[in-house]
DNA sequence: GCGGAATTTCAGATAGTCGAAAATCGGCCG
DNA sequence: CGGCCGATTTTCGACTATCTGAAATTCCGC
């Protein structure tokens, strides 16, 4: 509230360390202790105890024996409630690991929300080489990747163009995208196969294949996603676009099957998946 | 820290409003606005924009257009590290709808851990009527529900024991069950069966039938459960038996094929189904 | 019952809350 | 297209809660 800093604007900071210990917590299996995530988040110890006991106290974490903690029943609640609007339904997870075994290479499913694409979930393949930026939550590099096309490339034109307008791509990689028109062309032909390539336009040395899927409206709503190291690209690359492309039908199939009017307080009623 | 309260323990109120922000966010589908979350919380309005600033900053959640909310990407990650330890897997999840589906009541699926039942997921029947505290999150009242006596029979007896020396049972309907040595040989019929049955033991107007599933070690790990209106219980009861009996044999046998070894720092090895 | 680790306590310095008022924003009309 | 109005969001000063660093206390396994 003093300080001249950049960005200006004040956060509350224990609700930001909070945050962040309850997501330590959960990423730790039962394993957090206290001082490991004092140190590991950069919070001094007593500070670190006090959020620990308001989130035991709220029953969002548990106290198991030898000071180390777990998530408590509350979390499960407030996990339901986010599961809801920021996870992928059971039923599209439970596809994800169909294509993940038929694949047997990292396969990601990424949903479509408020013009924000976000990885929300994944499964590693046994060669495993994880994208260093990239996991879930990740956002961004709308024209770098293969899922990003799959869904702009089924977006009314004019959105798209709203959305790019004056913004400059920039090069991820040598390969990126990085001419509007190019993009353009990119996504028409996406637009006409059904299904988004990526060849090292994100990451060097890694290549995806992406088909999107859609809601009762048609309206593309999420992504699967498989990626490959290049060198077994061309081997792999038939059956990854064969395996995308089966998961999101099977995923659209179900979306329109399912679709459920839901109430919503100012009388709107928007389609929602039916669990 | 002045006050003379009862409780002693100060807990931190930043932290815990956020996490009711957040949750209450999640839980309005996208409608949230500041002035409507600050009335229900009882929060004032500039503090309630504060901790939506907060939450904005960290993308916890999105601002939408007219001053509404929604949950950002942030909490896709979040979502993902409390799913893996709150909530049941995309594969129980699905045996989960198979099972409302076949019985067309409301189902439930809970999981055990650290010695408590947390109820994880349930889906409404068509004539849902719900049971007043009961939703996700809910933990309590061992020895009145179907779904705990389903777990307490398949715990080792001494373990069942300790945890209920000296307790008083607490009648929460008239058929409560109030006694120990009642309680035990309950439980002894229960681990016979494979499945516990409440006949308004814990709500009055509802019977439930509960079965466990096990993990690799045979611990019993989790329950389904179905709840059914006492006037439809006697014509139901076979159906609701088989459906939880089948969904758990499924679970069980899920979680047997599918059981990797999951090292714990100080050497031990928990259990835990593979994603 | 001991000994080290986990957890709480303390006092001064900061950061957050309240209530109300001011500044912005966004949509709509002329 | 610019101005206006209601609604959203930030700001302000006074008051209260929380953070820090270090020391005291409680816990728990042995």
């Amino acid at each position: 509230m003093s300080e001249p800093e950049a960005g200006g604007k004040t956060v509350l900071l224990t609700l930001e360390r909070g945050l962040q210990v309850l997501e330590a917590v959960a990423a730790a299996d039962g394993t957090a202790t206290a001082k490991v995530l004092s140190r590991q988040l950069g919070i001094k110890l007593g500070t670190c105890y006090h959020l620990l006991r308001t989130l035991l106290a709220g029953g969002y974490v548990v106290r198991l024996s030898g000071g180390r903690y777990d998530v408590g029943h509350r979390a499960a609640s407030l996990n339901r409630h986010l599961q809801r609007r920021a996870g992928p339904a059971p039923e599209l997870a439970v596809i994800l690991a169909r294509l993940h075994d038929r694949t047997h290479e990292t396969s990601y499913i990424s949903g479509w929300q408020h013009g924000t694409l976000t990885l929300q979930h994944y499964i590693s393949g046994p060669h495993a080489m994880s994208v260093g930026e990239l996991d879930v939550g990740y956002t961004g590099h709308l024209h770098a990747r293969a899922s990003c096309k799959a869904v702009l490339a089924f977006l009314p034109e004019d959105q798209v163009a709203a959305m790019f307008k004056g913004v400059e791509l920039k090069a991820v990689t040598p390969r990126t995208i990085v001419d509007h028109d190019h993009l353009t062309v990119e996504l028409a032909r996406v637009r006409r196969q059904g299904y988004a390539v990526d060849r090292e336009e994100f990451s060097e040395g890694v290549c995806c294949v992406s088909a999107p899927f859609f809601d009762g409206t048609g309206s593309p709503t999420g992504v699967f996603t498989v990626s490959v190291p290049t060198t077994r690209f061309q081997e792999r690359q038939a059956t990854m676009t064969m395996g995308v492309r089966e998961a999101a039908a099977m995923a659209t199939g179900l979306l329109r099957g399912r679709v459920v009017a839901h109430a919503v307080p100012d009388g709107m009623v928007r389609p929602c998946i039916a669990r």
